[in-house]
DNA sequence: CGAAAGGCTCTTTTT
DNA sequence: GAGCCTTTCG
C-alpha cells in the first residue's frame, strides 16, 4: 500500500471523532479497503465523509491530493470541500471534489488525446443535443410526430450510459424504433466528432473507453487516488460504476455511501443495484448502518417508514431518533388545487403568526413543476414571498444560451451548433436560401460553416446582400475573438453584446425585455468571477463550469419565503415545515409510473425522500378534483396515504374548511356523498341553456366541454358572474 | 424576408 | 396550457 500504515501517529488539530455516535466513528476511522456506508435519511451522511476525508488526512494515510470525491451536484462538492477546510484548518484546493461529469471532463481535458479527445471540446447540453438530433432526424427523412426527437435522445442517452458501443446498441436494439435510434446515433455522433463535442454521457462514457484502452493513463489515476469517495451511490449509472470501479481497481480504498431507499433517478439511468450489490462485488466490504436521524420527529420517521417498507428488495434497516413524539402527520382533502394552495398559505400563515416558525422554515414539494403555477398565484396574491426552484432553467434560457453560444464560437470556431445558433440573432437579414447555400458550400468542400465563412468571397450563387452580411458577421467574431485573447472576460462579453447588436436585439424585446436583459446581466456576473484568470483561458473554463452547472447548484441559503420544489430537487434539503402536495393516484404515483412495479417503487421511495425532510411537521395534501393539462380529473387519494398508520395522522384540523371562500366551497361532506363519476359521460348542457345553481342563482351556459369523466362548463351568472364547474359537482338544474 | 397566427402534440423527474 | 412547428400574410 502506497499509503502509511493506519497507525501514523495523529496530526494535532480538532478531534474529529469528538460528537460522532458509534457506527459514524466505525465508518470514519474504517481501516482500509472497501467500505459501504448505508446512510439513511438525516442520518449525518455529510458529516461522516467530510469527518473521513480530514481524518485520513489527520492520520497522514493520505495527501489531500490523493483523494477523490464524487459528488452528485456541484454545490455539494462545494461545501464538501469547505468543511474538510475548516475541520483541517488548511486549503483543501488539492482534493479532487466535483460531480462524475466535472472530474470526467477534467481527466478527459488532460488527458484524453490518445483517445482522440481534443483538448478544446465543447460540451453539448440537453438542448444543443436535442437539436443535433432533430438535424440527424431530418437527414433521415424520420417523421418527428411518429419518432418524438426527445424518445431518440433518451434512447441514446440510456444505451450510453450503459456503455453500449453505437455497434452494440444497434445489435441490442428490439424494436423497430430502438433500430432508428441506433442508425440516429451513428450520425449524431458523427456531428459531435466534427464539432469536437461530447455530450454529459459521452463525458463518462469516454473517460471508461480511456481508461480501458491506455492503461498507462488509467495507472495513474489509479495510483494518484490512494483513497475514493463516492456520495449518493445508489444513483450511480453503469458507467459511473465502472469509472469508479476502474479508479479505485488498484488501492480497493472504495468508500461509498448511499441509501436505495432514496434513489430516485432511474429515469436517468440510475441502477439501485449497483449499492444493494457492492457486498457482491467486494466481499470483503465493511458495511456500516447510520440509522440513528438527526432531523425528524419520531412520528415522521414512522410515518415514512410505513410507506417505504412496502417495496421488496431493500436493505433492511429503520432509522429512528432521540425526538420522541412531536405532532402528528396532517392529512388533509381540499376540493381542488386552488384550495390546496390557499390551505398551505393558510396554514403558513397560522405557523408564521404564532412565531413557531418563519417562511423560510417552509417547503412546499410537489411531484411536477406544473403544479406550483396555482401556488404561486395564491402565494402572490396573499403577497408571501417565496423562491422557487426548478422550471424553466436559467442556462436553458434562450438569451442565456444566445449568449453562450457566441462565447462558444468564439472559443472554438468549429462548434457549428454554436454557428448557426447565432448566426441569424439578431436578424442579419440572412434567409434559408443564403444559409442552405453556405451550409451547402461548406460541405461540397469539407469545411465547417465558420471555414467557409473566411472564404464567403468565393462564394458562387450568394446575393450579395448576403455575402456582405455573412463577411460583417465574421470580421465581427473575429474581432471579439481577438479581444478575447488579451482583455477579461467580462469585457470581451460587453464588447460582444456591444458588436453584435445582441443588446440591442434585446433592449428591443417587448414584453420580456427587461427579465431577458437581467438574466444576460446575471450571466455576465457569473463571468465576472473568471476576471482573476489569463485571458482566454477565463473564457475556456468559464464555458467548462457553466456546461456543468446546474441550478441546484446556486441554491442559496434563502434569507426569507417559502421554498417551492419538485420532489426529486429536495433530495439533500430539510425544513421544519413540509408540504406535500397532490398526494393523489394518476399525479402521486405518477400515472407514467404505474405500468410496472419498479416504476411504482421509485415513486414509493419518492414518497419516502420527500416525507424525510421534514424536521418537525410535515403536511400530506390531497385533492377532489385537479385540473390537469385543460381538463379536470377527479383523483383518488394517493395510495401512500394508506400505507400510513391511522394513530400517526391527525384528522385535518379543519383546514381546508376554513380556507375556502364561499365562491369556492362546495361542502366537502357532500362532494364525499357523492357516488363516482360515471365513466361515460353524456353531455346535457348546451351553450345557451338557462341553468340555476343553488348558491349562485340564475346563469346561462357559455361553454360545455365533456372530459373522461366529467362535463365541464362555463356558466355566466346573473349575479355572481362567470363560474366554471363541473356537472358531477355542481347541483344544478336545468330550467 | 420576417412576423403573426394557427394547429399540433405532449405534458415526470434532470446530472 | 405551453411550446414547437408550419402556414399564412404583409
Amino acid at each position: 500500500m502506497a499509503t502509511p500504515s493506519s497507525s501514523a501517529p495523529a496530526a494535532a488539530g480538532v478531534d474529529l471523532l469528538a460528537g460522532l455516535n458509534p457506527p459514524q466513528r466505525a465508518a470514519v476511522t474504517a481501516d482500509d479497503g472497501p467500505l459501504l456506508i448505508f446512510a439513511g435519511a438525516g442520518s449525518g451522511k455529510t458529516r461522516v465523509l467530510t469527518h473521513r476525508i480530514a481524518w485520513l488526512i489527520q492520520q497522514g494515510r493520505a495527501q489531500p491530493h490523493e483523494v477523490l470525491a464524487v459528488t452528485f451536484t456541484n454545490k455539494a462538492a462545494r461545501e464538501m470541500r469547505s468543511r474538510v477546510e475548516q475541520l483541517l484548518n488548511l486549503a483543501a484546493g488539492s482534493i479532487w471534489m466535483g460531480t462524475f461529469h466535472a472530474i470526467a471532463a477534467r481527466i478527459l481535458r488532460r488527458d484524453g488525446s490518445p483517445a482522440g479527445i481534443d483538448r478544446r471540446f465543447v460540451i453539448y447540453d440537453e438542448g444543443d443535443r436535442l437539436s443535433a438530433i432533430k438535424q440527424v432526424m431530418n437527414e433521415m427523412r424520420l417523421d418527428p410526430k411518429r419518432y418524438p426527437p426527445g424518445s431518440v435522445v433518451e434512447a441514446i442517452s440510456r444505451a450510453k450510459d450503459e456503455l453500449l458501443s453505437p455497434t452494440a446498441q444497434a445489435s441490442a436494439a428490439g424494436t423497430h424504433f430502438e433500430e432508428l435510434a441506433a442508425q440516429a446515433r451513428v450520425r449524431y455522433e458523427a456531428i459531435l466528432e466534427q464539432n469536437h463535442a461530447l455530450d454529459f454521457d459521452d463525458l463518462l462514457l469516454r473517460t471508461v473507453r480511456l481508461f480501458e484502452e491506455h492503461e498507462d493513463v488509467l495507472e495513474r489515476y489509479q495510483k494518484r487516488f490512494t483513497y475514493v469517495m463516492v456520495d449518493e451511490y445508489q444513483d450511480t449509472n453503469r458507467a459511473q460504476y465502472v469509472m469508479v470501479k476502474q479508479l479505485a481497481g488498484r488501492h480497493r480504498n472504495l468508500c461509498v455511501v448511499g441509501d436505495d431507499d432514496q434513489s430516485i433517478y432511474k429515469f436517468r439511468g440510475a441502477d439501485i443495484r449497483n449499492i444493494l450489490s457492492f457486498e457482491h462485488d467486494y466481499p470483503d466490504a465493511k458495511i456500516v448502518k447510520l440509522e440513528q436521524n438527526y432531523r425528524s420527529t419520531q412520528r415522521i420517521l414512522d410515518a415514512a417508514y410505513h410507506v417505504i417498507k412496502v417495496n421488496p428488495n431493500r436493505a433492511d434497516k429503520r432509522l429512528w431518533t432521540d425526538r420522541q413524539g412531536g405532532p402528528k402527520v396532517v392529512v388533509a382533502q381540499t376540493y381542488d388545487e386552488q384550495e390546496e394552495a390557499l390551505a398551505v398559505a393558510q396554514e403558513a400563515l397560522r405557523l408564521v403568526g404564532d412565531g413557531d416558525y418563519r417562511l423560510g422554515d417552509i417547503a412546499v414539494l410537489y411531484r411536477t413543476n406544473a403544479q406550483s403555477r396555482a401556488l404561486e398565484e395564491v402565494l402572490i396574491r396573499r403577497g408571501l414571498p417565496y423562491r422557487l426552484i426548478g422550471g424553466p432553467r436559467f442556462y436553458e434560457r434562450r438569451e442565456v444560451k444566445d449568449v453562450l453560444a457566441y462565447l462558444r464560437l468564439i472559443a472554438n470556431p468549429q462548434d457549428t451548433l454554436a454557428f448557426s445558433r447565432v448566426i441569424n440573432v439578431p436578424r442579419r437579414k440572412l434567409g434559408e436560401k443564403s444559409l442552405f447555400q453556405l451550409g451547402y458550400w461548406a460541405d461540397a468542400h469539407g469545411m465547417t460553416p465558420w471555414e467557409a465563412l473566411n472564404r464567403v468571397e468565393e462564394m458562387t450563387g450568394l446575393a450579395p446582400g448576403a455575402m456582405a452580411s455573412l463577411g460583417d458577421f465574421r470580421d465581427m467574431i473575429n474581432e471579439v475573438r481577438a479581444a478575447s485573447q488579451e482583455r477579461r472576460l467580462v469585457e470581451v462579453i460587453d464588447l460582444l453584446l456591444l458588436r453584435s447588436g445582441y443588446e440591442r436585439h434585446i433592449q428591443a424585446e417587448g414584453a420580456d425585455a427587461q427579465e431577458r436583459w437581467a438574466n444576460v446581466l446575471e450571466l455576465r456576473g457569473l463571468a465576472s468571477e473568471y476576471d482573476g484568470l489569463a485571458p482566454g483561458e477565463g473564457l475556456q473554463s468559464f464555458l467548462e463550469d457553466v456546461a456543468l452547472m446546474s441550478d441546484v447548484d446556486s441554491l442559496e441559503e434563502g434569507p426569507q419565503g417559502m421554498t417551492l420544489i419538485t420532489l426529486h430537487m429536495v433530495k439533500g434539503l430539510e425544513f421544519p415545515v413540509v408540504f406535500m402536495l397532490g398526494m393523489e393516484e394518476g399525479l402521486f404515483p405518477h400515472s407514467r409510473s404505474l405500468d410496472s412495479p419498479e416504476g411504482l417503487e421509485e415513486e414509493r421511495r419518492l414518497a419516502y425522500v420527500g416525507m424525510t425532510r421534514a424536521k418537525d411537521r410535515l403536511y400530506l395534501f390531497h385533492t377532489f378534483r385537479r385540473h390537469l393539462w385543460g381538463s379536470a380529473t377527479l383523483n383518488l387519494p394517493s395510495r401512500f396515504l394508506a400505507d400510513i398508520p391511522p394513530e400517526l395522522v391527525d384528522a385535518p384540523p379543519g383546514i381546508p374548511a376554513g380556507v375556502s371562500n364561499a365562491e369556492m366551497a362546495p361542502a366537502r361532506a357532500r362532494e364525499a356523498a357523492r357516488p363516482a363519476a360515471p365513466l361515460e359521460v353524456v353531455q346535457r348542457f348546451f351553450p345557451g341553456d338557462n341553468v340555476e345553481h343553488k348558491l349562485w342563482g340564475r346563469g346561462k351556459v357559455l361553454k360545455s366541454t365533456l372530459t373522461r369523466s366529467d362535463e365541464e362548463l362555463i356558466v355566466r351568472f346573473d349575479k355572481a358572474g362567470i363560474k366554471i364547474l363541473a356537472v358531477s359537482l355542481a347541483s344544478l338544474i336545468k330550467l
